[in-house]
DNA sequence: TGTACATCAGTGAACGCGCGTTCACTGATGTAC
DNA sequence: TGTACATCAGTGAACGCGCGTTCACTGATGTAC
């Protein structure tokens, strides 16, 4: 019953599955970006991947899961940049400068996982874990909080301060806007800024 | 060949179905809002009106195109309702503060109508015609480029001017602000008048 | 080192269920004469 | 007014298709001794 001489460092028992598990994952956000998840089958997904639909469930449960799954996790990275930022930057104009720049460059390089997050919050937010380190609602909030807002004034001011982000993704996401969201940082930056400050000295 | 003596006003063949079409779209807009288009099967739509899922089809030729109708007649009207309002009020200012406090009625009393065009304008916003009476997006620009602002300009503002909105509703629905959204109307105008008078004067 | 066994990612065929849609039919109402 | 016909909302059973999921199996790799 002694402890094995040599503890493996962790253990790899048969072939490695993480790179098609990562791929699945791109393939599955790129798809239900596009197509929603209800309008994607397993089928496409395992296609895409270059696997059978068999193999997919080696890796999750259930195609329900496995958006749920790819939801949680980048929205808690995202939150956790944005906490980041606020425990990086000191003044309240250059958090706020970040955190827009921040969500600006994510739409441009993975507009994919942009559009998912935004398209399918309202499937998830429900099961979106309450601290700030995984929830941006709650990151934004904090920020705002720290900044001297009331926790009420700070709610309503997180709203629309997402909003005046989200909404011109939506609006480039539909060509509406062109070229990049962050030739518009800036302006959205200033327009955030007047809203929190418009809500610190009412 | 003559015209007939007496053309009826409006003929009325066979028994009249306007009302059953009328709860037909009520009872989809709620379920459609609660558990969205996908998850909605026509089986449940019809056991909520009360006829079989074949008396659907007389009224619309599938429940893709009830669901687009149903987003297109809803979302022209409320377009309309701020051109109404563009064309009413002659102060920027009171002209936003009625936009935002319509918006915010409409969310208070219609919270499905409201639920339904905010989550599924995705999979319908390309189908939306270009023109202000029957484009939100086009109506609020059109608002904001009659108060001077650059068309370049009007169209990033408009975005955020509509987050502001927008974007508490989201909250509203899933709980995080309390109370009926109109009790924040006040702030929320405030908030958009800012942006908008810091567009108007770089 | 070699041998026997355990592990597990991936296969591919099959499953049954729920879905949107169809269709022949009914019956009530409206219209023509 | 009465009779024959047209119209059409609604019925209910049936349809087949596509979907998510399952499962016995394979084969490559890792582990024990």
């Amino acid at each position: 019953m002694n402890a094995p001489a040599r503890v493996p460092p962790r253990a790899r028992r048969g072939r490695d599955g993480t790179d098609t598990r990562a791929r699945i994952e791109a393939v599955a956000l790129e798809l239900f970006a596009q197509k929603g998840v209800a309008g994607t089958s397993v089928r496409d997904i395992a296609q895409g991947v270059g696997v059978s639909e068999g193999a997919l469930y080696r890796h999750f449960p259930s195609k329900e899961e496995l958006a749920r799954e790819l939801f949680l996790s980048r929205y808690a990275t995202l939150a956790g940049e944005i906490c980041a930022v606020d425990a990086r930057e000191k003044d309240l104009r250059a958090k706020i400068s970040a955190v827009v720049g921040l969500a600006c460059r994510l739409f441009d390089t993975e507009p994919a996982l942009f559009a998912y997050l935004l398209i399918h919050q309202h499937e998830h937010l429900a099961s979106v874990p309450d601290g700030p380190e995984g929830n941006v609602v709650e990151a934004v909030a904090r920020l705002l909080r720290g900044a001297g807002l009331s926790p009420e004034r700070a709610t309503l001011t997180a709203a629309m301060a997402l909003g005046c982000v989200v909404q011109p993704a939506v609006f480039a996401l539909y060509g509406r806007i062109k070229g990049p969201l962050a030739a518009q940082a800036e302006a959205i930056s200033a327009a955030v800024i007047g809203i929190v400050e418009g809500a610190r000295h009412p």
